[in-house]
DNA sequence: CTGAAAGCGCTTACAG
DNA sequence: CTGAAAGCGCTTACAG
């Protein structure tokens, strides 16, 4: 009758459970997809043969028939920083309960890396996609757009970008903090941020600690900022250097929390007591800020809360084939112990 | 001219490039796969039908047409502990360089989710599966054999286990930790370890260390073990109980980094110096670890050495239809700053 | 309520 | 070297 081809992993298939169940495969499709009223009988009929033959679809030749959404994809620039990884695991469980899966993988804040990344996830099917910040070649949001597949930024809002976001705005929050140093005294103080090399978070944030100090009178040279890569071990390098050229700083800019950990185990190293003798700050609030001695005085994004929010906007903007709306989610400074007025 | 662009993605497809450049499907197809050696002017229309129409093909469709494998699953307990998150960027940079994708989800340490994201993972059509640790109900295991999908276990290797495991020995490692406690003259300490529930990660660590002490003859009070989730606070409180019961503990032997963290935090709030008056020992060695004050003495693994290595072995089981080979990965201590010997 | 058939985007014997 | 055709595991008009 039917030549079955041998092949390794021998998959039970929908025509399986049909011929067990003596039905079509098209009555085995409709009660998967409970779509029609089948007699009850036939429910009956094709439940045992799914049972006993322990059959479950091939979710990728159900998304190649249907053309349905199936999964969604989530490019990152590492899983090292909980941050992401964090708002990625909330967009995941977002999702998972809407039966949607989310592929995610990272770039390590390689603009090349995420162009080929997001060509694979294209090709792999995802039917919509989240990147982080808006800082990146033309050319990707081009292919994307080019292949109609609905997509957001997230991690970053910027009032000029043109691209739907689900961020916050890196700028002001990093100005609110600058407001916060000169409301407690300080006037000279140093910047140890991210590689601003394609990383808008990055950049965003030195230019809104800038800008503040610039309006309030303090401007800050140029040589009071240094960019160094996400690792305790620069910032502690980076501090170095800082308080070799202007040994009267007062207070620390960190572009982020990692940086404001290494820069306040170099203090201690030194033996500068902090915050009497040095003010540090941090940016994004991770775990590790509450643990640090003292804890650290820094700014908190719901970063869950933010994943959860891109999820439902892609997810949105798949099922009801609208534009992704954008989102401003609001930051909030986290006053602890690592900032105090200077001497 | 042409319709109007549907709101659903128009994908171009193999049959768009074929009809561009005037040949068959197979054709396209066989320069996509360089398989049989096409004629040079073949090949250049080809190409710039492929070129003109910006196509990419389908990963999909051609993984349900070859059934070769395209997509491996990892699924781990959560992305907030950087042991797996690292150790799983490493597998999908590893794979990645083969052209394969890694999904990746969690499971919040609960073994009811992992088997749903198992069965949601094999529906999606991975072709093998890592899983995390040993512990789990049999089904789990059951269900991944029953469909004959070749999978490894990882970040634990015990000798009475018969999955195949790409992991590290984690009652070995506590035992030595505790060598090294008792070698340094500590006698009566405490255990602020991971839950054990389905995790054999945790229970072996806190198995390790006990019989290490009992060996030598100091066995360690069943109240002088706690189990904690893997949060700072959590930990902070586990040491109050601990000292309240104790207080002439001289050693706290805690499942991992985090724990460490909170423990050595709370130890500080306490007034309490470390390690003067008291030694914290750690466990995975996370960057987090060379942060804190005093640095941690904890157990190095490689993380990231050992995703690849899962990776690894997956594809060679994967592409070469054999059984996946179980790989012993190697610890050691990093005597850091919180041991010391007692007052 | 249910079946036969066409189709989703690919690949691959089988012929020529 | 290349094409026609069957098939991978599903779904869904179209009939009845």
């Amino acid at each position: 009758m039917d030549a079955t081809p041998r092949s390794k992993a021998t998959r039970v298939t929908l025509r399986d459970v049909a011929t067990e169940a003596g039905v079509s495969t098209a009555t085995v499709s409709r009660y998967l997809n409970n779509q029609a009223a089948l007699k009850p009988d036939t429910i009956r009929e094709v439940e045992r043969a799914i049972e006993r033959l322990g059959y479950y679809p091939d979710l990728n030749a159900r998304a190649l028939a249907t053309r349905r959404p199936s999964t969604l994809g989530a490019i990152i620039p590492t899983t090292e920083n909980a941050i992401f990884a964090e708002g990625v695991e909330a967009m995941q469980s977002w999702l998972m309960a809407r039966d949607i899966m989310l592929m995610t993988v990272s770039t390590r804040y390689n603009p090349d890396v995420e162009f080929e990344q997001v060509r694979r996830l294209v090709a792999h099917g995802v039917s919509a996609l989240m990147l982080i910040g808006n800082a990146r070649p033309e050319k990707t949001i081009q292919f994307i757009r080019s292949h109609n597949i609905p997509f957001c930024t997230a991690w970053s809002f910027q009032a000029e970008s043109d691209n739907p976001q689900i961020g916050f705005n890196n700028f002001e929050a990093a100005y609110q903090m600058g407001e916060k140093l000169i409301g407690s005294g300080h006037r000279q103080i140093g910047i140890i941020g991210g590689v601003t090399h394609y990383n808008d978070r990055a950049t965003d944030r030195i230019q809104g600690i800038r800008q503040c100090f610039a309006d309030h009178g303090y401007p800050i040279d140029d040589d009071m900022v240094l960019e160094t890569p996400y690792h305790p071990e620069d910032s502690a390098v980076a501090l170095d250097h800082l308080l070799a050229k202007a040994p009267s700083l007062t207070a620390i800019f960190c572009g982020n929390d990692v940086l404001a950990a290494g820069a306040l185990h170099r203090a201690h190293e030194r033996g500068i007591v902090v915050p009497d003798e040095l003010s540090i700050t941090g940016f994004d609030d991770i775990a590790l800020a509450k643990i640090l001695r003292p804890q650290l005085t820094t700014i908190h994004l719901p970063h869950r809360f933010m994943g959860e929010m891109a999820a439902q906007a892609l997810y949105d903007a798949v099922i009801n084939h609208e534009p992704v709306k954008s989102l401003e989610i609001p930051f909030s400074i986290r006053d602890r112990g690592t900032l105090r007025k200077p001497d």
